[in-house]
RNA sequence: GGCGGUGUAGCUCAGUUGGUUAGAGCAGCGGAAUCAUAAUCCGCGUGUCCGGGGUUCAAGUCCCUGCACCGCCA
């Protein structure tokens, strides 16, 4: 059985993602994970959320909680979240986790034997008043340059110069507006990925099929300028995972953490490590190579903004380690969804935020539009008017009116089972072999991830259905030949099997309510038309289901447009 | 400032290594049908492919340049 590894890319812990921050990693992957198990693959389908670093730190501070307890918060929640939109992961881990802890030590333990670990001095501003080292951006003070009188430290927003928080005049904490700071001396431990340059390039060079958009920005950062720069892997905080070598203390290093771009990405090993401990599965048969895991097919899905850190720092710690971990194999980049001419933006509160999503609408409408406009090859633009119509259209007209008519007339002329008597003439030959042909393109497309044309597939292989109905027309064939009616009824009850099936990866819901209705319980994939379109035999029964899709009407439409427009709350 | 991306029908977008009359969905117009969520199906598109140069037998597709919008800068 194939085996395909899933990962997304994880979702800082501080607040409630937007649908743009969904559709280019953890919904895509979704999709390919359904499809993938669907087909019969063995499919190991990873996500967390990344806890560690100073936003989660004030994000606590803030709601005035303690910062471990303030992440199990809103880890719970964002786990709901993706339980609200049917993200099928086989774990949803957190990379505070003690796996992780345990695996990041290791690979720092790791790096620092094959030399590839040094340590530095560098300057730091310490807030005596916060009790800690500030980072750059979070000491403020007015720029040297503009006199703008809120610019961070590591750049002006009013000029854009470039900063050092030591240029700034009278700084500040950005946590607690103290003004008494002082330099200090620190030590960080730096990851040397100059050295593996060699290493990545040739690495990038042999992923040949990967996407444009995923390479060029690796190759752009290996080779601009200086090209790859060495890496600061530790900060003086206190929220992360403790820096040691492996099992052993590390000298110096005391009461200082591992950056969060460090342990991140650990966190899809140690995710996968979390599952076994919970499953009492094995985990390393998905992640060492010398361990049964070379057979595995790896795939990760993100935006464009976090490729660097998969196509570089990840596979420096990992190469670096010079152990027999299983490195990606196809890297699925997204570009960045827009709202109605502007940017999502967390900040502000601009835009629709998985949580009231789920508010105004079921999750398959949802995940029917943003997958089928999915930003695969440039940005894309969220109207409430194109989401009105597109959702209208496809969801309640195409599919879910399918399923309507079907059912109805049966239930009005037959009853409430399959009718039989009939056989299949040439039209019913054609659109047989009109949808195997289709499904052949919709599998080429779900296969290559190319999401938008897999959507644009699935909805022909719906309106194949409308259009056989239209011609076949049952309504008129009962008035003078009853046992021809009776076949393509029964037909048209197959394809509302079929659809279910086939539409699962995106709408899971509508899915099960089909699947339900028509009183089946796991149907396969597949795999010849013929067969799958005579499922359903003579006499089984059905149910007619309620309306699948209610149609948005202009007037929640308008409501939508207004409530989002501004900021949240 | 540096780097990168985008600019194709009213809207959202496809357009493979340059090659026949530039495509899809939606919207719009006309028609058919009436089983169904006033739902379906069929037919209808001469769009300076952002502007200007250039390479080529041939460019939306390559090169240069200008403009506009956008992103990233650890």
């Amino acid at each position: 059985m194939p085996r395909t590894l899933i990962t997304s890319a994880l979702p800082y812990i501080n607040g409630i993602k937007h649908l743009g921050n969904m559709v280019g990693s953890q919904l895509p992957a979704d999709l390919h994970a359904r499809y993938l198990r669907a087909r019969g693959h063995e499919v190991m389908f990873i996500c967390a959320t990344d806890e560690h670093g100073t936003p989660a730190e004030i994000a606590a501070a803030r709601a005035g909680q303690p910062v471990a307890e303030y992440c199990a918060e809103m880890w719970q929640v964002q786990k709901d979240l993706a339980d609200g939109f049917r993200l099928s992961f086989d774990h949803f881990g957190r990379s505070s986790s003690p796996q992780n802890r345990r695996l990041t030590q290791h690979f720092a333990g790791r790096l620092d034997k094959a030399g590839l670990i040094e340590e530095r001095s560098s300057r730091q501003v310490y807030s005596n008043a916060d009790g800690r080292f500030l980072p750059d951006r979070y000491v403020e003070g007015t720029c040297p340059n503009c006199g703008y009188d809120r610019a961070r430290g590591d750049q002006c927003e009013n000029c854009t110069k470039q900063l050092d928080p030591t240029d700034l005049i009278e700084p500040r904490s950005a946590i607690s507006g103290s003004t008494d700071l002082e330099v200090r001396e620190t030590k960080h431990l730096f990851l040397l990925q100059s050295r593996l340059r060699g290493d990545l390039d040739a690495w990038i060079d042999r992923q040949t099929d990967w996407p444009v958009l995923t390479t060029s920005i690796a190759k752009k950062w290996l080779h601009d300028g200086d090209g790859l720069q060495d890496r600061g892997i530790t900060r003086d905080l206190d929220w992360g995972v403790p820096v040691r070598k492996g099992d052993e203390p590390w000298p110096g290093m005391e009461g200082k953490v591992f950056y969060v771009w460090f342990d991140a990405p650990i966190e899809y090993i140690a995710a996968t490590n979390e599952w076994a401990d919970a499953n009492g599965g094995d985990w390393e048969r998905w992640w060492r190579t010398d361990k049964g895991a070379d057979d595995v097919r790896y795939v990760q899905f993100m935006g464009k903004d976090n490729v660097p850190f998969h196509t570089l720092s990840f596979p420096a710690t990992i190469l670096g380690s010079g152990e027999p971990w299983k490195t990606v194999d196809y890297l699925k980049s997204f570009n960045y969804l827009n709202y109605d001419g502007g940017q999502f933006s967390t900040s502000q509160g601009r835009g629709v935020f998985m949580d009231q999503a789920l508010e105004v609408l079921p999750a398959d409408y949802w995940r029917w539009w943003l997958l089928s406009h999915v930003p695969e090859s440039s940005d894309t633009e969220f109207t409430w008017e194109a989401f009105q119509t597109d959702v209208n259209k496809d969801l309640a007209d195409v599919l879910g009116n399918f399923v309507s008519r079907v059912t109805k007339f049966c239930r009005s002329k037959f009853g409430e089972e399959v009718p039989a008597g009939g056989a299949w003439g040439p039209r019913e030959t054609a659109l047989a072999e009109t949808l195997a042909i289709r499904l052949a393109n919709y599998e080429r497309h779900m296969d290559a991830i190319e999401i938008r044309k897999s959507a644009a597939e699935l909805r022909s292989i719906w309106v194949a259905g409308n259009e056989y109905l239209q011609e076949a027309a049952p309504w008129a064939t009962f008035k003078t030949d009853l046992e021809t009616a009776a076949m393509q009824i029964r037909l048209g009850l197959n394809l509302v099997r079929l659809y279910a099936v086939l539409s699962a990866p995106f709408v899971p819901d509508a899915a099960a309510t089909m699947l339900t209705a028509m009183r089946v319980e796991g149907a396969d994939w597949p795999t010849d038309m013929a067969e799958a379109l005579g499922a359903l035999p003579a006499g089984h029964a059905f149910d007619v289901p309620d309306v699948m899709f209610a149609k948005i009407t202009d007037e929640r439409r308008a409501d939508w447009a207004e409530r989002f427009a501004g900021t949240r709350g």
